[in-house]
DNA sequence: GTGATGTGCAACCATGAGGTAGCACGTCAA
DNA sequence: TTGACGTGCTACCTCATGGTTGCACATCAC
């Protein structure tokens, strides 16, 4: 029963939290985020097979996406995890399924007359 | 509260979903299919602006995914929607946010004391 | 001030993924 | 049987993306 405009509208949003999450290295850096509570990037760097350039990428993907959010603290610049796009993603997904349940359900009653 | 051996068994499954989800062709496809309730390549392709190998290749990441089946039907394969494995990630997602919300509120928690 | 540490930026490399074209094979209909 | 149509496979191209290195700049501790 959700309203089309509005999905179209999150439908960027969406995407981006779709595309940041599929990368591997990029979801166990949210995981170590989650872990720690706040990290930055030579932390990250440091605990993850990769340098802290590549970190640094992947957190920019992030930020942008919305999953994530830094703060400076004087030379350094503390990530810290956002639920809420993720929870949105979530329920965008959650809601897609039931279409397509709600859609499969309607055939069939169409196939069994 | 769930379980830690059934996440990472799930972790492969959910990769998939997602990684699947992540192209903006492969989401129009499975659009379209949803809408059809089932279509075969050629359709795809002719209601989409790419090549029916495009199509093909795109179909056969869903299907490793798990997120559409195909049915042979004579000489055209017939896919189809299956809304279970969207479903699953759905949950996932929702538990992830869920976890990530409780870390935060315990973080916040601390600091106030 | 000076060294150590962390970030920011740019150039560069390599590989995988999305896309195309071409052809061989099965299947339906006349 | 023969032509039309749909699929399956292979080879090939291009470009975005994940990764690296190197260096300049800011900030903290001593």
């Amino acid at each position: 029963m959700t309203d089309r405009a509005d999905e179209s509208g999150r439908a960027a949003e969406v995407d981006e939290v779709i595309v940041a999450l599929a990368d591997p290295t990029r979801r166990r850096i949210l995981d170590v985020i989650a872990a720690h509570g706040e990290a930055t990037a030579t932390t990250l760097a440091a605990e993850l097979p990769v340098s802290r350039q590549a970190v640094v990428k992947h957190l920019a993907v992030l930020d942008r996406s919305g999953l994530v959010q830094g703060r400076r603290q004087g030379r350094e610049v503390l990530y810290a995890v956002r639920p809420d796009r993720l929870d949105a993603t979530a329920r965008w997904m959650a809601g897609l399924a039931a279409k397509w349940e709600a859609r499969l359900a309607g055939i069939k009653r169409l196939a069994e007359r």
